[in-house]
DNA sequence: GTCTATAAAGCGATAGAC
DNA sequence: GTCTATCGCTTTATAGAC
């Protein structure tokens, strides 16, 4: 389990899969030392603001992977269909057909949502924002593209929700793929 | 803060409250108690099995909540597509809008999952075959129901993510009247 | 930069008086 | 049935050696 690490980008992906299985109050500093190899020390010295910091952390990384992955291709790729169909694969390979949890999702239904406030709103807003443009890059207009966006990022959430609470991974699938044909039907 | 309660069944919404607003770990027994005015001794009294008992009993009271007022009239209602309409109503109140979180929802997505995985399961299974059983009602196939029914109830918990991350419950609004309107469109 | 030791507080749960 | 006191454990965070 101990692994050598000695860069703080290094202990992200790591931090982020304790957070993800354990919440943000189960993940202890027990678990995370456990998951990552770190003892307080050297945690301590990565993160001055201890689990507050080293969530942040994870959850601007996540943003970021989001950004470069999801969201750019959506909003300034050369072919917005491309960029959607991509996106319905990589959120299918990210969040492992709904084994994975959505982080940020997680977040937002626990009492961590006042405490990351901020960068729960920007996730779900710059998702919704790219996808309404790839849409309208499609020809949908401005309002009808925001309210198909916002569907499909809700379809999301929800297939993680239902293929966790039904231990099946295959109903996820089911409904990353309705999603994905209701936003391509009219285009 | 301080209610004068007797009566086991009477604390079971205010419990169930509690472990909305701060989750599982979150809901200690001090904030259980100034929750309810109840002392740690009475608590123990009502639920010898101490925080995983009372978790239990309020999914419990959930799920006969659901199945009463919302699985029953989808599956044995005089008018079936009345009870469609009374879904989304009970669902637009039952969850304030989006400011309310679904219980059995942030379960699934905590490592709640685990320790109450049949519970979680049988709500939304129990869910989707209600909402299934009103659709072939109407007329659709058991396929076909089956699938809609996945989405409905997938969307509704992808509303309640959406609405709380972005803080703003016309988006909660929006996608059950859209979820509405695709469910509804080809009976 | 990484470790151990330890502080200080909070946790769930129990015991026993009333 | 409800209370207070307390146990034993875990938590986050800090201090200081190396």
């Amino acid at each position: 389990m101990a692994k050598q690490v000695s860069e703080r980008a290094d202990v992200l992906p790591l931090l982020g899969e304790v957070f993800r299985e354990h919440g943000y109050e189960g993940a202890s500093l027990a678990r995370i030392t456990a998951a990552t190899g770190l003892g307080k020390g050297s945690l301590y010295h990565f993160f001055p603001g201890g689990k507050e910091e080293m969530a942040a952390a994870v959850l601007a990384e996540i943003d970021g992977w989001f950004e470069r992955e999801i969201y750019a291709p959506l909003r300034d790729g050369a072919d917005p269909a491309a960029a959607i169909d991509h996106m319905f694969a990589a959120c299918d390979a990210y969040f492992r057909s709904g084994r994975r949890v959505c982080l940020v999702g997680a977040f937002a239904l626990a009492d961590t949502r006042d405490r990351f406030a901020v960068a729960l709103r920007d996730y779900f807003a710059a998702w919704v924002a790219a996808l309404a443009a790839a849409l309208q890059r499609l020809g949908r207009t401005e309002i009808d593209a925001h309210a198909a966006a916002e569907a499909v990022v809700g379809a999301v959430q929800g297939a993680i929700v239902l293929a966790r609470a039904l231990g099946d991974t295959a109903v996820f699938t089911r409904l990353l793929g309705e999603a994905r044909a209701a936003v391509t039907a009219l285009v």
